[in-house]
Order: structure tokens, then sequence, then C-alpha cells
DNA sequence: TCGGCCATTTGGTCTGACCAATTGACCGAC
DNA sequence: GTCGGTCAATTGGTCAGACCAAATGGCCGA
């Protein structure tokens, strides 16, 4: 390992990560207002140019908005993980995306599925069963982990986290705003039995049938997608 | 769309464009010092703080690095492609991650493709043999075209970004260190028979054979490329 | 109730000073 | 010829204080 050289903590680089500190423990909300610059600068002893390059640099990690003469407020986080649809790519793409990789994770689960993995869908399918009035974050959440059950039978971290990431793509506020259906009791029960398909296909250790069971869940709920995604469109707002 | 306050851009955001730009186009290449801060404070008509403010902005994203008392010095700028591979993943997790998603690729673009993608893959495997001595940088490009060739098939922009960026977190510079023999005229010769056997497949219009022959030529790959990773990894250096 | 005015508060940019780390030149010892 | 020490110059780091401009809030008259 190459020496490298020892770079000292700058002031600026302290400062900005003792804000980011007191922002991620709660101390300074999302929207709420931090301290002047002044302020910062008679508080932690040191001058306001030192606090302006501080506050810089949370500018630039996005963390915090300047607003000449108004003040300095804390910003929503950048997303944590990657934003995976390009600027041309609408939400259609996304969901055949995710219709090719979980079926073709279906298809691959199919074939090296044990006993442990089929009780692990048994009992996420027992508790989506017992959820039918839990409200939508737990249904997705539920869901979630369904599929994330299966994806993590192919034993691949990197695909894991892939599917995981089309998953949470889909239900981002954007998303969320065009699609306010699937939390029906009757959705829900559709879900249920679909999800149920798919791990008898899977326990099967039929390929072709989980991946079918699996495309066909998926197209059943891009069809509730589509159907509040027109609905959406057609009424503006 | 809500009303938003529009901002003036700042001097120092201004100021850190300008640096920037002329990094992208060239003017200081990784490696190189910048003008120091006096210099550029001179040049630029503004004060030395803003200076040091603009170049905070720079050093944020990872564009500069700053050495008290030497200078201000051009980085690599991060990796455009999202980093797939998790902490505590090594490189066969990501070959795994590609030999799937490529050979569910292969099998989709077998029951999709068109005659202009078969003429486009024979086209690619004629350059492909015309370039057993090109070089390792142009041999890379010809490789990555011929997968992200396929890739198109299925016709999905997210789909075809993953496997590219797959493709590249392969050749970055971690594992291109672990991986010297890619290029030699045998391995290549064997590289593009098994490029022409996955055409073959495809054309063919058989999902079966044409996931099996990228799974052959993705395995084939990482036996190229184990062989070279242990040879690296017994003789420590 | 609303618009205009004004003082205050806020962030933006600047000048100039001084401190500390690095660099390069020079010189003497070996 | 090489190496280590010294020193001056150059570089970035931090600071104090000043002044400018945008935003905010209070007050007052129509």
């Amino acid at each position: 390992m190459p020496i490298e050289a020892i770079e000292p903590r700058r002031l600026y680089r302290q400062v900005a990560d003792h804000l980011r500190d007191l922002i991620d423990r709660g101390e300074y909300k999302v929207g709420e207002r931090l301290p002047t610059e002044r302020e910062l600068s008679e508080k932690l002893g040191i001058s306001r140019p030192t606090v302006r390059e501080a506050l810089i640099a949370l500018e630039v990690e996005h963390r915090v908005r300047i607003r000449v003469g108004s003040g300095i407020y804390v910003t929503e986080p950048p997303a944590q993980s990657p934003i995976l649809v390009g600027p041309a790519e609408g939400p259609f793409e996304l969901l055949r995306a995710r219709a090719f990789i979980e079926s073709a994770i279906a298809a691959e689960a199919a074939t090296l599925v044990t006993q442990a993995d089929i009780n692990a869908m048994d009992h996420l399918l027992d508790a989506m069963e017992r959820s039918s009035d839990a409200g939508t974050k737990a249904m997705v959440g539920l869901d979630r982990q369904f599929h994330q059950t299966i994806a993590s039978i192919v034993g691949n971290g990197i695909i894991l986290r892939f599917a995981g990431d089309l998953f949470d793509q889909r239900i981002n506020p954007y998303f969320q705003r065009l699609s306010g259906h699937f939390e029906t009791a009757d959705t829900w029960r559709a879900a249920v039995d679909e999800h149920r398909a798919i791990r008898d296909a899977i326990a099967s250790r039929d390929p072709g049938a989980a991946s079918a069971a699996m495309r066909h869940h998926l197209q059943q709920s891009q069809h509730r997608f589509s159907t509040s995604f027109e609905e959406e469109a057609a009424s503006p707002g």
C-alpha cells in the first residue's frame, strides 16, 4: 500500500462535519433554519469566512440551502439508492425492467431453492394474509420483503440490490403520486394470490413456471398501476 | 409545478463552474496543478476568499485536491456509473451477477431478435475478427459493444445501462490491475468464437441455447480472469 | 385590509493581515 | 558526489473588519 500524505483536518471540514452531524442527529430538521453565519461564528469561536466555507461544503453535498437575506435551511438529504431511471425513461420502462429481472430471478430461484427458502416464503405469505388492513407502508414492506426473499435465493448481493433498487424506485414520491390504489383489500388479495402462485412454482423447481408466474404477477401489478396511472393522467391536478 | 425561488448564481459557483469546465476541456489534466489562489484571484479579478470558496466546492465534488503549502491538484473525477459492487463483495460476485443478467438477456434477445439485430452482431464480429492486434482499449470497446448490441435487443434502457455498468465495473482500474491477460491473440480468438456461438444461438431464436452460450462465454471469460487473478494473488506486488 | 416605506437582519464579496506547511536553493560535512 | 541542515520564498489556512444587497417584519396611511 503506497504511502500517502497525511492530510490534517481543515477547520472548515471539521465545522461541516459537526453541522452535518447535528442535522443527522435531528437537532435541525428538514426545512428548519440553521443559526445565522454570525451566530455560528460566535458560538463556534471561528471566523465568519470559515463558517461560510463549511456551509458551502454542506451546500455542495445538498444538505443545506442558502438563501440570501433569509438564512440557511436544512434540505432533504439526497437519495441513497442510485437513480436507475434515466431522464428519457418513464414509469413503464422501469416496470418492464423489473418484470424482466424478477422473472429471470424467479427462474433461477426455482433451480436453487432450498426448504429453508420455501419456509421463508411461506412465513411471509402468512404475514401478508394477516395484513390486509395493515396500511400502505406495512404492505409495501411485506411486498418488498417477499421479492427480496426470492432474489436472495440467487445468492448474489449485486442482483439482490439491483432488484431492491428497482422496487424502491417504483415507490418513490413521483410514482406514488401516480399510483394510489395498491392498498385496497381486493388488490392486496390478488397480489397475495399471485405471490402464492410464484411460491408454488419455485417450490416445484419449475423455472419456466416460476418465470411465467412472476411475469403474470408483475403484469397484473402493472395493470393495477396503469389503471391508476391513466386515471391520474386523465384528470389533471 | 410549484413556483420556486429563482436563485442568482453566486460568484463562488460561477468560478467553480468555470474551473471545472477548464478541467473537463483538458486545460488542466489529472495530476496537474492549478494556478495558485493568489494567481486565480488576480486573473479572475475576484477576492481570494471567493476563490477559496470555489475551490472548496470543487474539493467537495472530488475534482481537486488541496495541499497546504503545495498547491491545488486536479484529481481523477469520480466514477460516472454507480458503484455496483458493495464493500463486502469481490470480483467474483460481480462476474456471477454479470453471468446471470447477460444470460437472461441472451434468452430474451433470442425471442425478440430481428434481422437488423443479426446484421449488427455480424458487423461487430467482423470488426472483432480484424482486431486481434488492435490493443486492449479497442478490444475492450468492441467486446462491450457486442454485449451492448445484444442487450439493446431487449429494448429497455434500464437493463441496457445496468449491463453496461456491470461491464464497466469489470474494467475499472482495480480489476484491470488484477487481470492483465485478456488481450493475447489466443484469448481474443477464443472470445470471438464464443461471441459467434452466442450470435448463432440468438439468430436461431433458441432462448435456451442463447442463455447457455452466454453462460459458457462468461464462464470461459471468468476462467481466463481467474487464472490471472490467482497469478496476481499468488505473487505479491 | 392592503400597499408603501423604513429599519433591521441576513447572506455575499472584499481588503488586508498574519500563521503554518511546503518547496527549492545553498552550503558544509562526509 | 551524496546527504542533511538551514533559510527564504511561495503556497494554502484562518482571521478581523468593512461594505453591499436581498429579505424580513413592523408601522402607518389610504
